[in-house]
RNA sequence: GGGCGGGUCACCUAGAGGCAGGGUGGUGGACUGCAGAUCCACAUACGCGGGUUCAAAUCCCGCCCCGCCCUCCA
């Protein structure tokens, strides 16, 4: 039974999809005025895990992630790029997404613009202003607060707290201090939309309640995004899709923890943000993917150079047994009756694995203490690999299956390792190979056996060592070598 | 000031009344020409001070420290 912790009640609730096998996943997306920064990166590989969790239970899941074209900042930059605001959005949502993909980050089904909806955008507002929970101010359209009765039940805040902390900007026409704006009133410079109000542009938060209502429905299940997002962007969802619609918005709401950068909180003014890209660069996707399972998605995560390095040591682990296993996998039935006792004992161990890794993605998707059985599972495979000689190929294609199949909830191994072909090359020049980068890997190995063979090791360990460079590792088995890619 | 989440070994991270789990790194052993990988073993941890309890990392109170939010940040 997969429990999942909700924001609106505070405490982890059974799970129940709206309707049977089929789960309506909403995340907030991203702002697109600048590339995406390790931070997104962290929310998406968070809720892709989610995601392909629930997948991996067999919901049908219908992902609906937003893009955010339309914005203070956006037109900001846009102008002092000297570009139109739509255009330059569009550009960096393009970056965003590309880098999103290059993370190994499953695309959600639907990328909604807020551009693109303003008249469903319009048509809620104008539904608002009718029920009176809006009003209309000098062509400025507010929501106003205090209609609403269940305002700050998300954030846990009281009324009285929240108007504490609100303020009215000069150029706001608001009522009330805590209000927020629905419509906003054309200003020379800005993309403009004709509405009954006069011309002007779509505050931040109606998007998200009516592209997902519109996609998803409403009620529909989870709706999720950075825990920074809680209040008011979510408060505010709430209040304009309910007041609109006068019934329950969202069932499940979900927020992940915020990134830091060596301890400390990532923002401009630290000049300490990382952008994705430039991560990209110096570690492996998968890498990082590892890195953010190994922290359960509501806690607040420490990007670091220790730990990310700690997470490359850790993750090779992983693929090391991996290897191993695609070595002997067989397709094929397997045959339990064949089996000896420990072949029987290592199908034993695959099977507590695998319950401990769901009863950890039950309990809140909790992916370090799911990691935990995928580690189990490794030690089990090489010490039965280690006790065989000759271990059943079909039992080891069924392992393996079983190890991908959990691997890939956790974004694990979805891409195969590129040879780093310039290299070896190279290298095969050195020797006078010629070829493919494996051809010259394997004669290079050939080579090097034969200078252990005359006890030559200053040969053998400079060839292992430019191997070593060139992204290869060799080990030696007895007469044996292995290669494999790092 | 208010809301929320944290402080667990050298490092990263689970756990939330009953011998503190996993990974990285370290040390020793097996294997090896060496290295690597692997296996076995070992060491090291619950921020501080009170309280409740047969029993507290876990519950309560106080304090210190860190992060997020408090009107447009994932």
């Amino acid at each position: 039974m997969l429990k999942i912790y909700n924001t609106l009640t505070r405490q982890k609730e059974p799970f129940i999809p709206m309707e049977e096998g089929i789960v309506k996943l909403y995340v907030c997306g991203m702002t697109t005025y600048s590339d995406a920064h390790i931070g997104h990166a962290r929310t998406y590989v968070a809720f892709d895990i989610i995601r392909r969790y629930l997948e991996y239970k067999g919901y049908k899941v219908f992902y609906v992630q937003n893009i955010t074209d339309i914005d203070d900042k956006i037109i900001k930059a846009a102008n002092e790029a000297g570009m139109d605001a739509l255009e330059y959005s569009a550009y960096y949502a393009r970056r965003c997404l590309e880098d999103m993909n290059k993370l190994g980050i499953k695309p959600a089904d639907l990328y909604p613009k807020a551009s693109e909806h303003i008249n469903d955008m319009i048509e809620m507002i104008e539904k608002l202003v009718e029920k009176k929970f809006a009003y209309v101010a000098n062509g400025d359209v507010y929501f106003s607060v205090e209609k609403f009765r269940d305002y700050g039940r998300l954030s846990n805040q009281k009324m009285d707290e929240i108007k504490a902390g609100a303020r009215i900007k000069p150029e706001e026409k608001k009522r009330k201090p805590e209000d927020f704006a629905l419509w906003k009133a054309a200003k020379p410079g800005e993309p403009k939309w004709k509405s009954p109000w006069g011309y002007g542009r779509p505050g931040w938060h109606i998007e998200c309640s009516v592209m997902s209502s519109k996609y998803l429905g409403m009620p529909f299940d989870v709706h999720g995004g950075g825990a920074d997002l809680i209040f008011p962007h979510h408060e505010n969802e709430i209040a304009q899709a309910e007041a609109a619609y006068g019934r329950r918005f969202v069932n499940y709401w979900l927020h992940s923890g915020m990134l830091k950068v060596e301890g400390e909180k990532m923002s401009k003014s630290l000049g300490n943000v990382i952008l994705l890209r430039e991560a990209l660069k110096k570690w492996r996707s998968d890498t990082l993917r590892f890195f953010f399972a190994s922290y359960h998605y509501r806690s607040p995560a420490d990007f670091s150079e220790e730990a990310l390095k700690n997470a490359e040591n850790s993750l090779k682990r992983l693929r090391v047994a991996k290897e191993k296993l695609e070595e002997f996998a067989e397709e094929g039935k397997l045959n339990e009756k064949e089996l000896d006792e420990v072949e029987r004992e290592y199908l034993r161990e695959i099977k507590t694995a695998k319950r401990k890794f769901e009863e950890a993605m039950d309990d809140d998707f909790n992916t370090p203490k799911a990691l935990e059985s995928l580690f189990d599972f490794v030690k089990e495979t090489n010490k039965f690999l280690m006790e065989k000689e000759k271990p059943n190929r079909k039992l080891c294609n069924h392992a393996l299956k079983e190890f991908m199949r959990m691997a890939h909830v956790l974004t694990l191994f979805q891409e195969e390792k590129a040879i780093n072909e310039k290299a070896i090359r190279k290298i095969g020049e050195k020797y006078g190979i010629k070829g493919e980068a494996k051809e010259i890997i394997e004669e290079l190995i050939e080579i090097r056996k034969k200078a252990r063979k005359e006890k030559n090791y200053k040969v053998a360990d400079a060839i292992r060592d430019e191997l070593k460079k060139a992204g290869i590792e060799l080990e030696d088995m007895g007469e044996e070598t292995k290669w494999r890619i790092i």
